[in-house]
DNA sequence: TTGACAAATAGACGTTTGTCTATATAATAA
DNA sequence: TTATTATATAGACAAACGTCTATTTGTCAA
């Protein structure tokens, strides 16, 4: 997954995406579920998973008729750490964080 | 600045704004030199400067007629950080970053 | 005080986005 | 097969967003 800054922004710059996103983050959770847990319809919340499929944010795995999703918590840690590098490179957390990834 | 993962979100969600945030990275710069240089009428830039003003991540000069504008780097930096802990907890990079944090 | 310049604000307009209902696809059970 | 369940996709629609032109506000120089 190629790391652009603005996809992966706009995947995660909506509040129905960031419910869903603390929801399967540290477990795997079928469409089902989320919906359960959110509170939309299924058509959105598959909307919404799509979007966060498509910015590589979610890791997916396929069960009979259900789907399951969690987070893909490296990825996001990646993206945040990039954005970290091109928005605040002076800062002391950046440089630390750079120390870390380079060791 | 109280921090609010989708303001925050929502502000860098934006390819022009995200060359604003380029172009004052680590600088001073006034509003015509950011038209010059992003290429929008200068009522665009002042918008997207107010959007990214409200979210707190640009700091403000003003000098005679010109105002000046630079990023916010720390608080970037932080809001970096608080999405990594909320979204990728269990990642090594994070870990570290919360080590770092509280030391 | 007048004129010139820098930036902000107002309003218009087309595009994108988030939600919904309806429908299609795919897997399982009877 | 047929019915049922889980998810994805299509299409409609209102709200939000990004850009523009026109105007206002504020500062400085003549």
């Amino acid at each position: 997954m190629k790391f652009d800054p603005v996809l992966f922004a706009k995947a995660i710059a909506d509040e129905t995406r960031q419910k869903i996103m603390g929801e399967c983050c540290c477990c795997w959770l079928s469409v089902g579920e989320i919906v359960e847990k959110v509170g939309f319809t299924q058509p959105t919340i598959s909307h919404h998973l799509a979007i966060l499929r498509d910015a590589g944010l979610v890791k997916i795995r396929e069960e009979g008729k259900q789907t399951f999703y969690s987070l893909n918590q490296e990825y996001i840690a990646v993206c945040c750490g990039q954005i970290m590098i091109k928005f605040a490179p002076e800062t002391s957390v950046t440089e630390n964080l750079v120390k870390v990834i380079n060791q």
